[in-house]
DNA sequence: TTATTAGTTCACAAATCTATGAATTATCGG
DNA sequence: CCGATAATTCATAGATTTGTGAACTAATAA
């Protein structure tokens, strides 16, 4: 593969995390899975709005969906994805901290 | 601070990761330190493009900029960066060997 | 001072992403 | 079959991001 092709599809799946409520989403999925319904409950807004962007987490491979019966239900394709996005989460915190972001966002 | 703000906060760190020159740059500066035409030398492109991109992820606090004399260097504010980095790949790495990205790419 | 190197800033067109609401599909219970 | 629940798909308008080239600023060298 060439060299670009993986900064690429690497971006791509980085991107799956560039969202309020994708981030908010993995959060939730944390600790096991939730159907539909039920993220929707707790994060609110259209279902339509909701439903597009685990589809998208799902295409990009970062979420996992169970059909069963009337619901899907949604997990994380793997613990890597809520470790990374703690990581960050840690390194905007250690940026609050220090200030950072009161002066860029000026 | 409300709860819809850190969600936000943080989509928008994760956000500096999610294009392909800057997942480069943040792989080139996995190890150290380079300065704006090393970088550019290795990544190729305009420069205004470099710079606006190397810009916001400084605002996103994810850089350093370190000015000396002429020159600038970049460097990662943390290496959880680059961890964090590495563990999206590693996913897509996974997703890849179960061919999940050849059938969502139809 | 003048020229050169290093890099940023700006304006703008093109591309991509997002939210919304309506229409649609699928499953289940009666 | 019929109605209800669960969720996806679609079209589209509006917002954001991106790439480009020109203009600009700052530091150094001659």
């Amino acid at each position: 593969m060439k060299d670009g092709k993986i900064f690429e599809l690497h971006a791509d799946v980085c991107k799956a995390l560039g969202h309020a409520l994708r981030i908010q989403v993995i959060d939730l999925l944390q600790d096991g899975e939730l159907c539909f319904t039920d993220i929707l409950e707790i994060t609110g807004g259209l279902k339509s709005n909701l439903s597009q962007h685990l589809s998208l987490m799902s295409k990009k491979g970062i979420l996992t969906v169970r059909r069963q019966g009337q619901c899907n239900y949604y997990s994380l394709s793997s613990k890597k994805v809520a470790r990374a996005c703690r990581l960050m989460r840690e390194v905007l915190i250690e940026n609050l901290k220090q200030g950072q972001s009161l002066l860029e966002n000026l």
